[in-house]
DNA sequence: GCTGGACTTCCACTCAGTGGAAGGGAGACG
DNA sequence: CGTCTCCCTTCCACTGAGTGGAAGTCCAGC
């Protein structure tokens, strides 16, 4: 490509993976406009690169100037090693743990600077809550988040660090106080939150171990308030994460 | 792009596309030659766009040398109207069937001369069935793909009775055939096949009308043999495929 | 009928993308 | 232990695919 290039560096496969990452939970149908603004393109470039993703099934468009993600996407999507491999291994852990309380149960794992939720079991009755299965929050404010960025390398504990965003009035948005706790969720061997993410909402979480040694990913649980169930939900927990470990490592060997 | 290019018209866009759709359902772990050759791409080029999908997490290497599909695409293709759509919608419906039946139910749609199986609901004592949800399949050999190939433009039919391919010795793959079943289709509402695409399983499916007359999807039903449960399995299926079009037309209105 | 916003088309410019070739590395065979 | 094979990685001269400002179209609201 060429011409009067407007952030050079930046390749058209590039481009096009902007467009769709300009789609989230929130707005799963966007206008060409929309996506132009989102993904931070000439609304000239993003007209070209739309109508070929139309043509390649990885955009569809609905009503007229309305774009979704497609189908391609979707069932391509089906095929990666997340849907197959931890999330349904950890299916019927998640599913005791459900059966046993009866709340908001998340496996999850750290993607970048954020946590990716791979699966999510509650109940309508349970405590109302934003995370979505396939969705990314932040990793200072959520129980599983804590747990992942507690065993995550320096360099990205240092970049959250840095710019903690105050999601409720009590987000932990002290760089020491978190760092504080995190050295306390790797001594306990697990993280709480209280009213963190969203207001009424407390979680408590554990990792998911590898070969004993490896976090692999948390499994965390909401309730409305933690009260002295504390330990009994982590010791739950924990039963299940020594189960899931105990499949991962008859799968597949320790180390990746 | 430029340089001595091999095909000509071919965009990077499509390219990358091209390389995602490697992965199929026996394919979800290629090496980069394997990538190269299944995309049709010179290797070189691939390693390039291959190191440029796992920078943006649509590919990621596990084993060294093994691509697998991101949980970037995984993600993404969540947003999908499908997943939130007519998927979840016909959901409980689905649930109906199966709980009255204990047989595998199928819910497709037609992408090109394809079914897409958008939900699949089975126990593990079922028919063996190939369906996967996200899969695709030939549509002159399923039941649903029947009921959809009936119900498609004039050139879809035409492209798909041109290339009739056998799967088991009673595929249908006579043009003439088949275009009477087709008929037949449209005339009685719904389809049935008999070891057309697994021996040993036999399927009957009915469409789901949206505003009463155009067919959005399919639903279906596998098990080993029909016999004289064919009518009892077509008003079970007529049931369920009334209740969804009900909910569809009352969440938008009859057409697209 | 005018104003603003959203979408579409056009086209001169140029650098991102291309892929053949050559280099490295691991395993199999004789 | 040399040779063969197969896979992965790097290099680089060439060029047309991709770019985006500008101008044009369409529609709704005032």
């Amino acid at each position: 490509m060429a011409g009067r290039v407007s952030t050079p560096g930046a390749s058209v496969v590039s481009r096009a993976f902007a467009l769709l990452g300009a789609f989230d939970d929130r707005h799963r149908s966007l206008t060409l406009s929309e996506l132009s603004r989102r993904a931070g393109l000439p609304l000239a470039t993003t007209h070209r690169l739309v109508a070929e993703l139309v043509g390649l099934g990885a955009l569809a468009r609905r009503e007229p100037g309305h774009y979704v993600v497609g189908r391609r996407i979707w069932s391509t999507g089906l095929l990666a090693p997340v849907q197959t491999g931890l999330r349904e291994l950890a299916s019927p852990f998640l599913h005791d743990i459900f059966a046993a309380t009866r709340a908001t149960v998340h496996l999850a794992v750290r993607e970048g600077t954020e946590v990716l939720y791979l699966d999510r079991l509650g109940g309508s009755e349970s405590v109302p809550i934003v995370s979505r299965v396939g969705g990314r929050l932040p990793l200072h404010c959520t129980g599983v988040g804590k747990v992942l960025l507690a065993h995550a390398p320096h360099e990205v504990v240092a970049e959250v660090l840095g710019s903690l965003r105050r999601v409720t009035p009590y987000t932990v948005v002290r760089a020491d106080l978190l760092a504080a706790q995190l050295e306390r969720v790797r001594r306990d061997g697990y993280a709480t939150t209280a009213d963190e993410m969203t207001i009424g909402a407390s979680s408590v979480a554990v990792p998911v171990l590898r070969g004993g040694t490896d976090v692999v990913a948390a499994l965390g649980i909401v309730v409305a308030e933690l009260r002295r169930d504390r330990q009994q939900l982590v010791a739950a927990l924990r039963v299940a994460t020594q189960g899931i470990g105990r499949v991962l490592d008859e799968s597949a060997p320790p180390p990746d």
